[in-house]
DNA sequence: CATCTAAATAGATAGACATCGAAGCAGTCA
DNA sequence: TGACTGCTTCGATGTCTATCTATTTAGATG
């Protein structure tokens, strides 16, 4: 797992245009979130109880075999949106919550919604 | 553009489960920000003076060809991200503040960052 | 109108990706 | 140890997409 400092810190994305060093960075966790599927294996994890699901939790909430859920675990674990680990027979995700919150920051409209523009 | 009701309303990703809907609309929506070029466009608008840019302002930031910049603005516009107004020779791209919040409104863990683990 | 410039569209192509079944790996338990 | 279960990895495949060049559309201007 590559460092993610992708965020000085909480820098709004109108403040300045991000370059390119930080737009692939930020791409890549974007583009995690830019499946259907894996967007509801993120809110599956963060809304199941203790914070974390195990993978037989997920297989059972898709119509999709349990390789191809096991891929986009491995996905959204790349860009450090999950964690997991391993108890017993079962393996548990949980999300990371300071690259949502990273990611939160920089989408907020600096001043609030509406400020910018209308 | 469809209508673009994703989030009743600013429900964090970890209340509850994303249905497979919203998960799908949403989904485009960071879809559309898993790219580099788009990410930077983005944040090329949304600083720009004005809050506004027109698409020579963008070829110009970029190596890519012009036809390239068009097919990621048409992009970013279908998903409701931009807004496009003709004046002149130019076309002028403006951002979707109340859609940028949203979003960041999705990813806020609730209860501020850390608190729902560690 | 003829021409020029800005931007969008069309069509082609190479690379990426979501998905599957099959196979491998890791713990558990009799 | 051997068999079973949960999960990951491998390899293949069909679809999607980022990019290009060429063309077209739309305003402006002489």
């Amino acid at each position: 797992m590559e460092s993610l400092e992708l965020l000085d810190c909480c820098s709004p994305l109108a403040r300045e245009p991000l370059d390119e060093e930080q737009a692939a960075g930020l791409a890549r966790v974007f583009k995690a979130l830019g499946d259907p599927v894996r967007l509801r294996i993120v809110s599956i994890v963060a809304s199941h109880a203790g914070g974390e699901a195990c993978v037989c939790d997920l297989t059972a909430a898709f119509a999709l075999s349990q390789p191809t859920i096991s891929h986009h675990l491995k996905v959204l674990k790349e860009v450090g949106l999950l964690t997991s680990e391993r108890r017993a027979s079962w393996v548990y995700y949980r999300i990371v919550p300071e690259l949502l919150a990273d990611l939160s920051a920089l989408l907020q409209t600096p001043g609030g919604v509406g400020e910018i523009s209308r």
